[in-house]
DNA sequence: ATATTCTTTAACAAGTTTTAAAAATTTGAG
DNA sequence: CTCAAATTTTTAAAACTTGTTAAAGAATAT
């Protein structure tokens, strides 16, 4: 899994890093709302553990950002104030659990789980662009009402570009989010070449051009 | 329907109310352990959603009250903490399903529906896919007027995969509803496509296919 | 004790992903 | 503008993963 930990006491950062580290996570860190800001917006996470009270912004913001780019990240809030009206907040934007400091770890990674169950079982929502449409209950993607037939892999792919619409992702971002858990080794990425041409196909059913190529820096999807 | 909430986090309570009622149920709600002591003392519901951790009482009490009242309410426990001795204690006490917060309210539903298919708490009785026909109250499935001699397992896994029909399960989903609660310890699933395979003969006996693969990801049941 | 149901195992089949290599395209230097 | 270098596309086959099935061993119920 692939977790971002936006926590500004450092401490406490990366004792939870190391926590998730131990059982084969991969965590990436940031210290302030800046940096969180950006991960945020760019890269895929599986969990953000998003503390309220960042230097210089608030984690709710981050959090804004989240789900307005329809990014699937379970968002775990943290917060030194036992305030309600934040933990509502946060919860009415989209977070998915709400933690009051201090805690302990095993705590955390009790409810990180059970954030990650409830991803298992899957949403209903449909998403759309132009006339693709993809059916997360059912994981079905259409294009122009008709079903294509997409690996899981694909399927993936698919929903990466759509989240990720018109900014150039490279063969290793795409590869880094596709292999998930396993991705610490990983040096060849050539295999990319082989799903995007796969996909094209299947979404180049209807003649329109989707997937553009950033010749030498990646892709990127865009309107027709 | 009949529903109450016992619920002391208002928003919860209210997503789940709304939930609920979107598919015409009725809901009431009780917000501290007095309203829901009262509600479940004086009135009837078909099921009872139940916090453990009511504001000024155990929803465990609650719970108590019901079954010496002999209320014919199904119950599902909700909890904050992974706690396995609240678990155990709940079930034990005669509660149907238990969950642990957060949870999708698409999952809660699809638990409700499985414990008012078990027949005592005023679900429907029958239930009907197709030429399907299961009779909750004999627990007797039959295909095409035949009836098909269905295992416990089989006769669960059909209804889990009918009221959550198109919906991908995973193996390891489909695994923990099976073995109730106890599958915190499950950690191979290869039995499920036993099941899986048995189910599929009794249920192709008249040339349909239910259940569709999806590869790498689970199963889904669909419409011929 | 016997029958039934559930889980494990293992061999096999099917489907998916990755590798590898050749063909095509793009880019930029000369 | 042309050519060489680098990158990308395409194809096919190899490697791998996941799913199917039958059968045997546990567990549970009768």
């Amino acid at each position: 899994m692939k977790y971002l930990i936006a926590e500004d006491e450092i401490d406490l950062q990366q004792a939870i890093a190391h926590y998730l580290q131990k059982d084969g996570n991969i965590c990436e860190v940031a210290s302030n709302f800046e940096e969180a800001f950006e991960k945020v917006a760019i890269y895929d996470y599986d969990i953000v553990i998003l503390d309220i009270n960042l230097i210089s912004g608030s984690g709710i913001d981050i959090l804004k950002i989240i789900k307005k780019n329809k990014k699937r990240a379970g968002v775990i809030i943290i917060s030194a104030n036992n305030s309600l009206s934040d933990k509502l907040e946060g919860l009415d934007l989209g977070a998915d659990d709400y933690m009051t400091k201090p805690f302990h770890l095993a705590e955390l990674n009790s409810r990180i789980k059970a954030v990650l169950r409830r991803g298992k079982y899957g949403g209903d929502e449909v998403i759309e662009f132009n006339e693709i449409k993809i059916d997360t209950k059912s994981k079905a993607a259409f294009i122009a009402d008709k079903e294509m037939a997409l690996t899981k892999k694909e399927y993936d792919l698919l929903i990466f570009f759509i989240s990720n619409k018109g900014r150039v992702l490279s063969k290793e971002i795409i590869a880094e989010h596709l292999c998930g858990d396993d991705s610490d080794l990983l040096d060849n990425f050539d295999f990319i070449y082989v799903h995007i041409n796969n996909l094209r196909k299947k979404l180049t059913a209807e003649g329109a051009k989707y997937i553009k190529t950033a010749y030498g820096s990646g892709y990127k999807f865009i309107e027709d």
